[in-house]
DNA sequence: TTCTTTCTTTACGTTAACGTAAATGTAAAC
DNA sequence: GTTTACATTTACGTTAACGTAAAGAAAGAA
């Protein structure tokens, strides 16, 4: 454990958004549905790097198709120290059936990207052939 | 090559439904869309193996998170044979694009898939502790 | 024949995840 | 001091992907 002095960085919207390539108004959604919860200095918000993680995972869920709410779920099962024995089973069925989802879309990816391959080879074979059948034609 | 009398199965909406579990309304928007194009019998739709595939491929999409939009681009990748040149560059764009996607897909859940397993194990421990403190209550 | 099932079309409704615009505030730069 | 840049809230609009309900046709069973 280091001793507590680190650094607290804070990060406006506007860094948030340029960094994670992601519009304010998506930021401030997030926040609205209480995904994030940014402090405030005057009305402005500030967002510390427990914001950032969060962001993080939403639009990590958001790459493989997670809706906000799933994001919200797989967020909550990064403190499971918290809650009683009903909750940690609830918790850990949830961290099942994510690892479970998970390993489908590894399987669909595998499939999907065989096909692809396959497209391709026919594709750049078809492409020789238009090449060859131009300079004929040429 | 196979002489070409093998038997064409046919299904009936509800076949397909049921199959995959999927309404009926569904399959009825992809045709609306354009996706799936099934034959008809007086009024009533018949599909067919390749209607099937296409339901298929659809529904993988899905499972990885993909807009029926996206969907038909992969399933336009599946018959690379027609087209001229630059209808085939665009075509082998699109699969190096989703070829990448995929591959950012997998990573993406690699890195989910490590943190589950980091939360099911600090969750397990939490549920012990709960289990013992339970004992000495009672 | 009447009932039941399964199909059809048409059309309005719903939800998530923001987009977009308007009106306003504040602080730094010129 | 006013323009510029970025911040805020409020609120209506939009799109995809269906849900849902209504009303009717065709076909087989009782």
């Amino acid at each position: 454990m280091k001793s507590g002095h680190e650094v607290q960085h804070q990060f406006s919207i506007s860094d948030m958004s340029q960094e994670f390539d992601v519009t304010t108004r998506s930021i401030r959604h997030y926040e609205d549905i209480g995904l994030l919860t940014p402090k405030r200095r005057g009305q402005t918000r500030i967002y510390s790097t427990t914001d950032r993680t969060k962001l993080k995972l939403i639009l990590r869920g958001k790459r493989l198709g997670f809706s906000l709410e799933e994001s919200r779920e797989i967020i909550n099962m990064y403190n499971p120290t918290q809650g009683n024995k009903g909750q940690l089973q609830r918790l850990l069925d949830g961290i099942q059936h994510q690892k479970q989802k998970l390993k489908q879309q590894k399987n669909d990816i595998n499939k999907m990207m065989h096909d692809l391959k396959n497209a391709e080879e026919t594709c750049l074979k078809a492409l020789g052939q238009a090449l060859k059948t131009e300079d004929i034609q040429t």
